[in-house]
DNA sequence: GTTGCCGGGCC
DNA sequence: GGCCCGGCAAC
């Protein structure tokens, strides 16, 4: 009150009279004095979401308090003005917007300051900043009205992540779950209250604003009992209010229920976009960002640090455009994702629903829909074997693969599955064109030592991420880790070809197991894939039994495989795997950990495995390495000869080296006649 | 013819 | 497995 006289004597009509100022004054200061623990009980907040019309009469509280030590509390009181001339209205209208806006903008100062040291403390959570600057008078408002509304994150920081609050709408049916006020209606004076609200249209507004996010939003404006320091404004009230928030926190927990048991879910943006009064909350209430946060935060940090500037978390409509653009982004990034990872199915259901948990696990179920539908075929089948007597086939080359990816038996899978999966890229389209056209693809896993097979991109990035690289997260790395493998399948005399298929009846083999690995049978069991030799898996290598030969034996005949390089491992160089016919019996081959046979005239062997120690093995190594060349590049049809001779190195051998008469001194594979070992080529 | 070495056989 | 050799193809 000690201000009081001051303005009064500014005021052109003296006709207020201190006595009445000073009795309004001092009757509002009074009544708005909620900072008795009963005032402050759950009853008696003055925010109520079931009646609006004692906002007004909140915020007469409000700016009284806040007017108060300018003295301009009567000001305030629009009864002074009523029973005033028109010109006194409106001059004290006027002076009091001034000296309203005069404070509002020390405020908004305080207010910019503490958010850029918010900014600066949690690296920009957003402050808007806009808000502030936008609705001055429901800045102030809201700066008075933290005491009151007092909020609850530490009820929301303490409630489970599944009942994290929501925006509040103030629909009748969440008014109806609040408990009535009785402090406001006791103070309520109606056409007082009307003229305020026309008055200050903006609090108004705000008070509608934070009275519909209600006490149960987290970004409602909250006092900070641990920092209330850091805002200025605070201080305006008088000292002795303070101190009285934990108080007020303690007494706002309990109303906070139905806040919790709202459900988060993206469906309600519409709902309350028609409120206007859509923010973000700043802990990302919303089902879908808050699994998006990296922290999952149900209370923001800033709110723990300034409470004034959590009033600022009132988002004006511009922020709440952004904040839905935001969301909008962010959803889309989700449902981009989902394009990739996610069976088609998955598409057609909406936005996810329920708290945020269900929401994280949506998307995480979405993944296993992707793996299970997505045709993942890496089948615990075990080895493959095609030998003629198995016609079960594998995806999986039997390495290491604890994956936990869902086994999907390979003869549900029908080439529309991969072909849904793969409708990310235009070549995969083409590539199912292909398919259906007598070329079946797969994709080669490319990270070393693996080399697995997969029907779809989708499963082989998977694949990549999960067991390779590590992660979950889908950051195109893997798509440099594998390959697709055309596989043409010669529906009659191909001249890609290099022979002419065998008939069954020569390799002893039925037709359909023959011709099963390209996919030109198309029987309704039948693998749409073919099964490449894993470079370096050793489980399919020399342990195979002579009537079970190893990956390369179940080559269908004459079939051509391109390997595209479309994602090339460093490791690998574009090849061109041509697979032809042979003897199922004499050859076998022996998967090299990094071997890549091209057509190139000189086969060039990458071995990554040390050499034995013993030089029959060496041999042996060698010339089952050999061995495996001549098997992949097998080019009679005929059993009497499925070797393959390579043109011979330039490098001189033992023999040339040493010569006749000391061959002794020659390697042992040249003294075998065998390919020299001490000189490799 | 020489060289490299695959395939096969023998022990 | 060790050893040897016939035979083929490249040179
Ligand atoms: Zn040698």
């Amino acid at each position: 009150m000690r201000g009081v006289r001051t303005i009064c004597d500014v005021l052109p009509d003296r006709n207020y009279g201190l006595e009445a100022i000073s009795h309004r004054f001092t009757k509002q200061y009074k009544s708005f004095q909620p900072r008795r623990p009963e005032d402050l009980s759950a009853t008696n907040l003055p925010f109520s979401r079931r009646s609006w019309n004692i906002k007004p009469e909140v915020e007469d509280g409000k700016v009284a308090e806040f007017m108060a030590p300018v003295g301009l509390v009567g000001l305030t009181d629009v009864s002074i003005w009523a029973s005033s001339s028109p010109e006194v209205c409106f001059l004290s209208l006027l002076l009091f917007l001034i000296l309203t806006i005069t404070v509002l903008t020390v405020c908004i100062k305080c207010h910019r300051k503490q958010a850029n040291q918010m900014d600066a403390t949690y690296g920009g959570q957003t402050i808007d900043k806009k808000d502030t600057s936008t609705t001055q008078n429901s800045f102030s408002y809201d700066d008075n009205n933290q005491d009151a509304t007092l909020p609850s994150w530490r009820h929301h920081k303490n409630m489970p992540e599944s009942k994290l609050p929501e925006t509040h709408v103030a629909t009748p049916h969440h008014a109806a779950t609040q408990p009535p006020f009785h402090w406001q209606a006791a103070r309520a004076g109606g056409s007082n209250e009307i003229a305020k609200r026309d008055l200050t249209i903006d609090r108004v507004n705000c008070t509608i604003t934070m009275a519909t996010l209600g006490p149960g939003d987290s970004s409602q404006c909250t006092l900070s009992p641990s920092a209330p320091q850091n805002c200025p404004s605070v201080d305006i009230r008088p000292p002795r209010e303070r101190g009285q928030d934990r108080l007020a926190h303690t007494l706002c927990f309990g109303q906070e229920g139905p806040s919790g048991t709202e459900k988060n879910t993206y469906r309600n943006i519409p709902e309350r976009n028609r409120q206007g009064l859509i923010f973000a909350p700043q802990g990302r209430t919303e089902a879908g960002w808050n699994h998006l946060s990296a922290p999952q935060q149900t209370t923001s940090p800033t709110m723990h640090s300034c409470p004034s500037s959590a009033t600022c978390r009132v988002r004006s409509p511009g922020s709440v455009d952004m904040d839905e653009i935001m969301a909008a982004m962010v959803l889309t990034s989700l449902s981009c994702t989902s394009v990739v990872h996610d069976p088609p199915h998955s598409h057609t259901d909406p936005v996810p629903g329920g708290d945020m948990e269900s929401g994280g696990g949506y998307m995480k179920s979405g993944g296993g829909d992707m793996e299970s539908g997505g045709g993942d075929m890496e089948c615990g089948g075990g080895e493959l074997s095609d030998s003629g007597s198995s016609g079960y086939w594998s995806w999986d080359h039997g390495n290491i693969s604890p994956a936990p990816s869902p086994s999907v038996a390979e003869t549900d899978s029908s080439p529309d599955e991969g072909l849904l999966m793969e409708l990310e890229h235009g070549e995969e389209l083409n590539h199912t064109k292909k398919l259906k056209g007598g070329f079946k693809g797969v994709y080669k896993c490319l990270w070393p030592s693996c080399g697995k097979l997969l029907p779809s991109s989708v499963g082989m990035r998977r694949h990549i991420r999960v067991l390779h690289l590590g992660t979950e997260h889908s950051d195109r790395e893997e798509d440099f880790y594998y390959t697709k493998i055309f596989c043409e399948a010669p529906t009659g005399p191909s001249p890609v070809s290099p022979v002419p298929p065998v008939p069954a009846s020569v390799l002893g083999l039925p037709a359909s197991v023959l011709w099963a690995s390209c996919g030109s049978h198309s029987g309704p069991d039948r693998d749409p894939g073919l099964q490449i030799p894993s470079t370096s898996s050793g489980s399919s290598g020399p342990g195979s039994a002579p009537g079970q030969p190893s990956a390369l034996s179940q080559s269908a005949p004459s079939s051509f495989w391109q390997i595209q390089t479309e994602h090339l491992y460093p490791a690998c160089t574009p090849v061109q795997v041509t697979v032809t016919s042979r003897s199922p019996a004499p050859c076998h081959w022996t998967p090299p950990p990094l071997t890549v046979t091209s057509t190139h005239p000189k086969p060039q062997i990458v071995t990554g495995r040390c050499r034995s120690v013993s030089v029959g093995e060496q041999w042996l190594q060698q010339n089952s390495a050999t061995n495996r060349l001549t098997t992949m590049n097998a080019a009679s049809p005929s059993r009497t000869h499925c070797s393959f001779r390579k043109t011979r190195s330039e490098a001189k051998k033992c023999r040339k080296v040493y010569g006749l008469d000391h061959k002794d001194q020659w390697c042992t594979a040249c003294r075998w006649k065998k390919a020299c070992q001490r000189f490799p080529d």
